[in-house]
DNA sequence: GCCGTTTTCGGCCCGACTGTTTTCAGTCG
């Protein structure tokens, strides 16, 4: 559906069509994207026009997608242009109208196609390119077959980029510095990097920047902007550099999302206001000081909104309206980790190390959660084994002092329901996680039914990584979300935000469909060694981009407290 | 295509960079 809608976006620019016109998909595209109501629903009740930028000729569209599968104004748009300008456009350097030019003028219809033309020295001929542009051309080429997974995990960036920041900040004459982009909004998957800094001279940042050894070549350089590509997975890095009474309004310029500026720019011309990453402006030309983000925000006579929320899925009209919550969810707020896995069962590191990389992190607590018996591939524990666990945990309690380990299992949802230990044994547990691990070929119906068999179990207490997807290498099972959390709800089974990079799962939308619902949650690492309690903050960020504030996370309460939390919902 | 408490028509966000240009179009973000 989103990809039907960009790419009717793409035609109507191909087509040199009114470019608001094509852009208006793509910003309905956009807002179905970040639904998070079902789209069937939104459209059965009519109310999908409702949305901001979506009005009756796009809901008609999408509902006549929806009902028949196909779509009579994309097929028509389609056969007016040459066959394959979907896949040229997908090469870096080659746009929309650059595309269909060297389809109409070449008969170019595939990337094949067309890097067999530049390397025949046939696009220089065409009006418009030259030697150069092909050469562009060629490496764009290049890139477009190297990157066969275009955007890469949150959690696989953001210690490179972190690296380049600090280099970036200790170079003489940078005032500030911050990472932009999909980055900092900690969305789930990042396509490039972006640095934003403040200095006088920027020629000097540049080239302390384009030497760093990180560093493979540099693609581009200007006044303002430097882009650099580096080894790593051809990561590309854009530095830019402003005065630093520009900072602010760069910074919220690169952090985007480019929807959420978008508003924000219309917001300010309302009010007679011209905003770009050179400050905010009125009519008459004056600059109005801008120290930070928060003034941007007062200017438009609105609550501030953090870099996670900044998606245009709604925070602008309560930000406007005074109605954002102030409490989101914050790393400062939690006590302790959820979901770790030591030496007992697949982790690498043992509980005391465990523990003491906990501490170290200032955590108060850590949830010992091993993987239960059916689970054999991750050296599952059985009953006896759990009991010999305990004496260990109580040991290290003795030891590392100010963290307590907690009596946990992440015991498997067989294909059932049932869960893989006995009653006897979970009833002992302070914290029970319920997951599924095996079987993921089920059908919707039965697998929602699998996991609403759990819950009757009175003994789970969180339901783990609930879809089982890994991004970019394993679709989610198919399962009713919706019924899946009004039941969780019910219940007062609490929802487990899984902070593991490849995981994130519940992912943003199903966060703020499970708090709508009155869902407890709990941020966890998912952690197999120690390193890995660092996930916490990916947990902390997801959960935060689904507006789940302090009280809907359970593990923000110190251990005690926490314990009793999940036995009271359980019991509620 | 969307939108509207000045508008149902006429606006719609803004700038950097590149390569091809003799003044600008395309791409990107």
């Amino acid at each position: 559906m989103v990809q039907i809608l960009r790419d009717i976006s793409l035609f109507l620019q191909m087509k040199g069509e009114n470019p608001f016109r094509s852009r208006a998909y793509d910003i309905a595209a956009d807002r179905i994207s970040g639904l998070s109501e079902d789209l069937g629903t939104l459209l059965r009740e009519d109310r999908l026009k409702e949305l901001p930028g979506i009005g009756q000729a796009i809901s008609d569209k999408v509902a006549e997608l929806m009902s028949t599968g196909r779509l009579s104004a994309y097929e028509t748009l389609r056969a007016e242009l040459p066959a394959g300008v979907l896949e040229l456009v997908r090469v870096p350097e080659l746009g929309p109208k650059k595309a269909v030019l060297l389809a109409r003028e070449l008969g170019v219809d595939s990337v094949d196609a067309l890097e067999k033309a530049c390397r025949e020295g046939r696009v220089r001929h065409v009006a418009g390119f030259g030697e150069k542009s092909e050469a562009n051309l060629l490496a764009g080429i290049e890139l477009y077959r190297r990157s066969t997974t275009p955007r890469r995990l949150l959690g696989d960036v953001m210690p490179v980029a972190e690296r380049l920041l600090t280099s970036v900040k200790n170079t003489p004459g940078v005032v500030r510095a911050s990472v932009g982009g999909s980055l900092r909004r900690r969305a789930e998957t990042v396509g490039d990097v972006d640095l934003i800094a403040s200095a006088a001279e920027p020629g000097a940042v540049f080239d302390a920047f384009c030497r760093a050894p990180e560093v493979a070549h540099v693609i581009g350089r200007g006044e303002s902007k430097c882009s650099v590509r580096l080894h790593d997975k051809d990561l590309q890095v854009d530095l830019r550099v402003l005065p630093d009474e520009d900072f602010a309004t760069a910074l919220h310029h690169f952090t985007g999302s480019r929807a959420h500026h978008l508003r924000l720019r219309g917001l300010a011309q309302d009010r007679g206001l011209k905003i770009s990453e050179w400050g905010v402006h009125r009519a008459d030309g004056t600059k109005l000081p801008v120290p930070d983000e928060a003034a941007l925000y007062r200017l438009l006579d609105m609550q501030y909104i953090p870099p996670e929320l900044r998606e245009d899925t709604g925070e602008i009209e309560a930000a406007l309206a005074g109605k954002l919550p102030e409490d989101l969810v914050a790393w400062e707020d939690i006590q302790g980790a959820v979901h770790a896995h030591s030496t007992w069962s697949d982790g690498r590191n043992s509980l005391e190390e465990m523990a003491r990389a906990a501490q170290a992190l200032g955590l108060k607590f850590l949830t010992v959660t091993e993987h239960s018996e059916a689970a054999i591939y991750a050296g599952g524990l059985k009953e006896d084994d759990l009991r010999r666990q305990w004496d260990e945990i109580d040991r290290v309690n003795d030891t590392v002092k100010g963290l307590r380990l907690l009596k946990g299992i992440e015991v498997d949802i067989l294909e059932s329901g049932a869960l893989d230990y006995s009653d006897s044994v979970l009833e002992q547990l302070e914290v029970v996680i319920g997951s599924i691990h095996v079987r993921h070929g089920m059908d919707e119906d039965q697998m929602t039914r699998r996991l609403l068999q759990a819950f009757d179990n009175p003994h789970l207490h969180i339901l783990g990584h609930p879809t089982g997807r890994l991004i970019q290498s394993r679709d989610p099972y198919p399962l009713r979300m919706e019924a899946v959390l009004d039941k969780a709800a019910e219940r007062g089974v609490v929802v487990e935000v899984n902070g593991k990079p490849e995981r994130l799962d519940l992912k943003t939308e199903h966060v703020r469909m499970a708090t709508q619902r009155g869902v407890k949650l709990v941020v966890s690492c998912d952690a197999h060694r120690a390193s890995d309690l660092e996930n916490l903050a990916f947990a902390v960020a997801t959960a935060r981009r689904g507006w789940a504030r302090r009280s809907d996370v359970l593990n923000t309460l110190p251990a005690e407290r926490f314990i009793s939390a999940l036995r009271e919902q359980r019991a509620g």
